[in-house]
DNA sequence: TGCTGGACTTAATCCAGATCAATATATACA
DNA sequence: TGTATATATTGATCTGGATTAAGTCCAGCA
C-alpha cells in the first residue's frame, strides 16, 4: 500500500529488515532458548506427529548455537557430515564452487526447512551453505537423530517423509531446468517462495528477497542480466511489482498461467 | 517358466534381447525365485550390512512379481505410493508429463538401483516408472519396511543412507543442467552410465544404451538432434564408438577432460 | 561527506542449441 | 516377409539467452 515508506526516515531502522518475523512475536526470532515444544515452527520441522513426552526427547538433541551472520557458513563443502540442520530464522543457500571459483546455487533454506541430507550417504557435505542473512539453527547430530529415530517410529517415519520430500522436489527442479524457459523458471521460482513464506505465516504476496539476482541466476541455470530483464518483463506485464529486493506477486494466476503456457501449444 | 503350458494360441515367444546378464549365470536374470541372501545385487542393494538372519526379516517382506515387458508401468503418476522397487534385472525410466503430451525423463534405473522414493511424502508416485527393456523387481511394500527398520537399526541407516545418495545425486544433476554445456552434460552422462554399469560387474567401457536418444535428451534438458549430434561429435574426437545403441568409451579420460574444461577457463 | 565496491539494470551483439526439414535405418507386427 | 512405425542422423536456419559493455544505485565506512 504505501510504497514509501522507506523514504521518510532513509537513515536509522537497520533492525526493521528483519522481515522473518511475524509482528507480535514476543521474543526476538533469534533468540536461541526456545524449545521445540515453544517453537512456531513445529508443525514445519522434526516435532510434527510426535507426542508431548517425545518431543522432548528430541529437544533433548537439539543443539542451539548462536546465531550465524550473513556471509557465515553453516559447513563448508567436503567437511565431514556430522549433523542436520534446521533453519529456525533467516534464510541460506547452499552452493557447490568449481575450480574456477564460479559457484552453482542448489539451494535456498527458509524457516522450518532442513539443510545438510545431501551429506548422509557418503559422510561428507556435498556442498558449502552459508547464511543470507542473520539467522539461527536448531543443530541436530544425525548420529543421536539415527538412535532416537529408532525408538520413536513416528520420528523415523517422519524423517523418512522429510527426506522423500527432497527427493521430490529435486525432480520437480529437474524438470523446471530441463524443459521451462527462463522466465517460466522465474515465476515458478516466485512462486514457490510465495508458498513457501507462506507456511510460515507470512505475506504470500509481498516479501523481501533474501538472495541476490545472482544467487537466483545460478539456482536456475540463468545469469543476472537474464533474472533483472525477466523481473522487468513480469513487472510490465502487471504480474509483479519489483522494487530491490521487495517483491509483490500482484497476479498470482497471471504467474501460473506464464508456466502453463509452456504446456500450452499443442 | 519355460515349461510350456498347455495353450499355446496366446502369442509367447520374446525374450532374448537380454543384455545386462553377465555370461556364467546359471539362472535366468530374470527369475523371480532368487532370494536376497543369494542374490548376486545384495551388495549394492538393502540387504548391505545387514546380517544372515536380518537378510532373511528383510527377504521375508519381499515381493518378486512377474517380469515386466518393454514398455510396462511400474507404476504411473499420482498412483497411490504402496511400495519402493529394488531393480533386480533390465532397467526403467521415469517420467513426468505435461498436459500436452510431452515428456521430461526424470531418472534411469539399472540393477540394483532402488525406485519410487518420491512418493514417500506425499503418498502419491510424482513421476511414472516403465520398464525399458525385459526386466525384473523386488517390490517391497514401504510400510512393512518401515517396520522392520524400526527392528533393524542397520536397515534404518542403510536405507537414510540410499535417501541421502538419493539426495546428493539430484544435486549433482541440479548442477550439471544449471551450468553444463551439452557435450559436457552428454559426457558426463555417459560417464555416469559407465560407473553405473560397473557396478552391477558389466564393462564400463562397452555397453547397450537401454534408452532412446529421446530419452536422453529429455533428461538432460536436450533434443534428440543435439544428443546425435554430441555423439558424432565425440565419436570424430575418439572419445567413444557410437553404433546405434551401442557404445564404447575409447578414451575415459578424454570425457573426463571434456567436463573439466567447463571450469578451466580463468 | 565523500569514497568504494557490490548489486542491479539496460542495451547491443553473438552463438549454442532449438527448430524445421528431409532422409535413413531398425524394429515390430500383420 | 514385407510394410508401417518408431528411432536416428544430418543439414539449414532461427532464436532465447549468454556475453559484452556501460552505466546507475546503493550500503558500508574511513
Amino acid at each position: 500500500m504505501k510504497s514509501s515508506d522507506a523514504s521518510e526516515d532513509k537513515s536509522s531502522p537497520k533492525a526493521a529488515i528483519v522481515i522473518q518475523s511475524p509482528a507480535g512475536d514476543k521474543v526476538c526470532p533469534h533468540n536461541n532458548r526456545v524449545s521445540c515444544a515453544s517453537c512456531r515452527l513445529s508443525e514445519l520441522c522434526l516435532p510434527i506427529a510426535l507426542n508431548k513426552s517425545e518431543i522432548q526427547q528430541l529437544d533433548d538433541i537439539v543443539e542451539r548455537n548462536r546465531p550465524y551472520k550473513k556471509g557465515d557458513h553453516l559447513y563448508r563443502q567436503n567437511d565431514g557430515f556430522k549433523s542436520v540442520y534446521a533453519v529456525r530464522s533467516g534464510s541460506f543457500k547452499s552452493y557447490v564452487l568449481s575450480d574456477n571459483g564460479q559457484g552453482r546455487v542448489t539451494g535456498f533454506y527458509l524457516p522450518g526447512e532442513i539443510i545438510g541430507m545431501d551429506g548422509i550417504a557418503s559422510k561428507h557435505y556435498q556442498n558449502s551453505t552459508q547464511a543470507l542473512e542473520h539467522a539461527s539453527i536448531c543443530e541436530i547430530p544425525f548420529s543421536q537423530l539415527e538412535r532416537l529415530s529408532h525408538q520413536l517410529p513416528n520420528l523415523q517415519h517422519h524423517f523418512f517423509a522429510i527426506m522423500g520430500n527432497e527427493i521430490a522436489k529435486d525432480q520437480q527442479v529437474h524438470t523446471l531446468l530441463s524443459s521451462y524457459t527462463a522466465e517460466e523458471r522465474t515465476a515458478s521460482f516466485l512462486l514457490g517462495l510465495s508458498s513457501r513464506f507462506a507456511r510460515v505465516s507470512l505475506s504470500p504476496t509481498r516479501f523481501l528477497l533474501p538472495m541476490t539476482r545472482s544467487d537466483i541466476g545460478e539456482y536456475l541455470g540463468l545469469t543476472v542480466e537474464t533474472v533483472s530483464r525477466i523481473f522487468t518483463a513480469l513487472q510490465r506485464k502487471g504480474l509483479v511489482d519489483v522494487n530491490n529486493r521487495e517483491i509483490e506477486l500482484k497476479d498470482i494466476d497471471g504467474l501460473r498461467g506464464i508456466i502453463g503456457s509452456n504446456q500450452a501449444k499443442s
